[in-house]
DNA sequence: TTGAAAGCGATACCAA
DNA sequence: TTGGTATCGCTTTCAA
């Protein structure tokens, strides 16, 4: 704990008997180092336990090889593909990936982002388009490539990759739609604004079938889990006891809502058909197995570090794309089949 | 992109009229500094948009406030918590927490650890007590307080918090037997080493009731996912037939095992009780609600960040105590509800 | 209350 | 291939 612990450059130069200069070389490029000092350096290294002060080197060389990583969650399995795409791409480049979490809070991501700059990064990746406008500003004047990623409305800072959540949401009642639901009933919990969105699109494909949504949405301001699912869909049947199909914000919601049917004797899909979103593991586990709309996670992380590797390497030069709509799939299954009359179901 | 993009201390200085040093204490002790210059260097902050370089300052100030976190995983809700327990403490003293993803891989962790080091974090957290040689070494000369957290097996390096995985696999099993199981199979995905004690757990307290563990245990060699809980069991059942109770690993392979039960048309807990472990949020929602082994992660990310901020504001002195064993506790529910015969189960 | 000078630990650039 | 020197942006003495 006492003050000069660590060994320094200087300390392996010393032991070393060369110039901190050559110390410096050795580790870095150790090919341009004879053999003989390289293999006395490599021992003293080792001897002193040398570690290379990361801040000093990158304040000397103004190379970082820092990217932040803004999250709004790790809660649920889908950031975690995420961030493992992005440092697949980036460690083995000699990136070091800088995460911080906001918790879904526009708060803690204005001061996430500030203090990501104090550490210099080479460039950012955030969450989502909807930062404060305090965000984008720090964002627009980092002067690094700021790739956001899971959305794609609006005009993006920089790079951009994600998908339509209005979209997705319209397809998933869409998809319902055809397998015969009208009282299709939306899910969703402390809405961030891409499930906000969902839930757009859940409203527009509702009006335009010409469907009313009275008492069909059951939203929490607090943060989901699976046992809120029981909870909203206990609210909605106690308004629309017929009500026929649920789309959900996420895949927790919809595990909730499999759960809630089973505990009273609801059938799934026969009285009521589930759709998740996110297709996280679970889904092709359940009994019936979940119908959710997936998203490409991991390529969003993969894209984002890669485009990232490419403007840096090529020492700023913006990349061909620097927009990507990555889209959406629904994947139909057991939740949503079409077993018996595809029409009105629950009576 | 351009060099001398950003603002720097010098330049808030130069603007306001004042010296550098000035500045710096402006920001960090802005009672030390008469309320004009206070003012002009506020302002001067704000129309350049400076933020401090934290390298800088740390390097000079030799305090970097921050501390590095390793984690194996954040596919599960266990990490999450015990994250945003540590940073809910550190990051008001303020702190910054430098997490690392290891994946539940030893090499990783190595690297890990010197990555971390690089960055001369003010104290480490880490995961597990089951570091190689080489991590152990590093930690140990670290020269800064080091938390081991979620097991207290062995001889801790420095702080300690966690429980008895060994224990708590033989509770588990002890709890099925109470309630009149016999055969009791255990599930267990890619094992790290905690797995591994409560996989150890269930063999000794098997063995002390004098049952055999013949073609109950499963096991797979990939990392866990929810699926997997229903291929072991399917694995299982194909040599026990009336294997009666199981005891899983983590939740997400409860979660599967519930299913395949389902899907199989065996009634749980009848047929087949069931226990987890780690108690996630969808055990109480699962029909019928899941029993797990239920952990203390907040409390354990918790302890460890208050132990490092008390050391560090010590100035180096050891708290009272350095070792703490948080136990677990088993949460009865329906999983393993004794709703009929006691006694043996299934024909 | 304010400032000048020295230094944190490394790298870049230019010489030797 | 090796080394000297200035410098990165900030903080820490110590003086004024």
């Amino acid at each position: 704990m006492n003050k000069k612990q660590r060994a320094t450059l200087a300390d392996v130069a010393r032991r070393a008997g060369v110039s901190p200069v050559t110390v410096s070389r050795a580790i870095r490029h150790p090919d341009m180092v004879s053999e003989e000092l390289r293999e006395r350096i490599d021992e003293a290294v080792k001897k002193l336990n040398y570690i290379p002060n990361h801040l000093a080197s990158a304040l000397a060389s103004t190379r970082t090889h820092i990217v932040g990583v803004i999250v709004p969650s790790l809660t649920n399995g889908v950031f975690d593909d995420y961030l493992g795409a992005i440092q697949d791409v980036l460690n083995p480049a000699g990136f070091q990936v800088l995460v911080l979490n906001v918790r879904y809070s526009e708060i803690e991501e204005e001061k996430a982002i500030q203090t990501l700059m104090g550490y210099h990064p080479e460039a950012m990746i955030v969450a989502g388009v909807d930062q404060t406008p305090r965000s984008l500003d720090l964002l627009r004047h980092a002067g690094m490539p700021v790739v956001q990623t899971m959305d794609v409305s609006g005009a993006p800072i920089d790079l951009n990759i994600g998908l339509d959540h209005e979209a997705a949401g319209a397809a998933a009642v869409r998809h319902l739609y055809e397998l015969g639901h009208r009282k299709i009933a939306h899910l969703t919990a402390r809405a961030d604004p891409r499930a906000r969105r969902r839930h757009a699109g859940y409203q527009r494909q509702m009006a335009a079938y010409g469907l009313s949504t009275e008492g069909l949405v059951g939203a929490s301001p607090r943060p989901s889990d699976v046992a809120m699912g029981g909870e909203l869909l206990d609210e909605i049947l106690a308004q629309v006891p017929d009500v026929s199909a649920v789309f959900t914000c996420n895949d927790d919601l919809a595990l909730g809502t499999l759960f809630e049917c089973q505990r009273r004797g609801l059938r799934v899909p026969d009285d009521i058909a589930i759709v998740g979103f996110n297709d996280l593991d679970f889904c092709v586990a359940a009994v019936p197995t979940l119908t959710s709309v997936s998203i490409e996670r991991q390529q969003m992380g993969r894209w984002a570090a890669e485009s990232i590797l490419e403007i840096i390497r090529g020492s700023g030069k913006r990349p061909k794309q620097t927009r990507v709509d990555v889209g959406f799939s629904i994947k139909a299954r057991g939740s949503t089949a079409a077993t018996r009359k595809p029409a009105r179901k629950k009576g």
